[in-house]
DNA sequence: ACCCTGATGCTCT
DNA sequence: GAGCATCAGGGTG
């Protein structure tokens, strides 16, 4: 940990529910004080995923894979999804609840450079090509594209903690205020209906 | 712009 | 064995 670092503490992941903290969370700054260097980006996308909910990974059921949800909040959720991308959460609400917020949009703030290396290494991976240098605008835009660009690794992250790894959250830079936009989440066959989706209202980093 | 598809592997039934 | 909180590329309009 960094001396002067502002990260967010224990008490920011406790004082909200989970909506609340999902909104809570637009405006500030994902962190990666990585080997590599320093990556971060303004987030600027999440969704809710509650206890009631069956597009929930620990919707009536509590198996090893979402361990991580029913820690403390504050704690990282890593999965992998559809067998080749990682999505990242902060989990919210209470010890053994079950709930968290998927981080779905950033505009990238910091290390730019190095998430365009990453995003290509990780398109040459899964596709074996060659790709064309990546656009600004898509390096993070959408959950499994920061993941890449940000360098976060289920087998590093999962289950640790905002409060003390080398990835955390900041307060907003700057105390502009700004509106939030909600909506229906995306890509889910269940639940898709709930309004638990949150953005900044005509920020061009959102997905879709 | 939209629509469709394939890639790929873990997790739970 | 089915399902999946995705992405990129290629087709069509």
């Amino acid at each position: 940990m960094l001396v002067g670092e502002n990260r967010l503490p224990q008490s920011f992941y406790e004082a909200y529910d989970t909506r609340t903290l999902a909104q809570k969370l637009l405006g500030c700054e994902l962190v990666h004080n990585s080997p590599d260097g320093i990556t971060s980006g303004t987030i600027v996308e999440t969704e809710a995923y509650l206890q009631d909910d069956p597009a929930c990974h620990a919707y009536q059921k509590r198996t090893p894979r979402t361990e991580p949800m029913y820690a403390a909040p504050g704690t990282i959720y890593v999965y992998l999804i559809y067998g080749m991308y990682q999505c990242v959460n902060v989990v919210s609400n209470r010890v053994d609840c079950g709930e968290a917020v998927l981080i779905r949009a950033l505009q990238p703030t910091e290390g730019i450079e190095i998430m365009q290396i990453r995003r290509e290494l990780s398109r040459k991976k899964t596709l074996g090509k060659v790709s064309k240098p990546i656009p600004l605008k898509e390096l993070c835009r959408g959950p499994g594209k920061l993941v890449q660009a940000m360098g976060i690794e289920r087998s590093v992250h999962n289950s640790q903690s905002l409060v003390d790894s080398n990835l955390f959250i900041t307060p907003p830079l700057s105390g502009n205020p700004f509106e939030i936009e909600i909506s229906k989440r995306i890509g889910l066959t269940q639940g898709a209906d709930f309004l638990y989706r949150y953005s900044l209202k005509n920020n061009p980093f959102v997905s879709r």
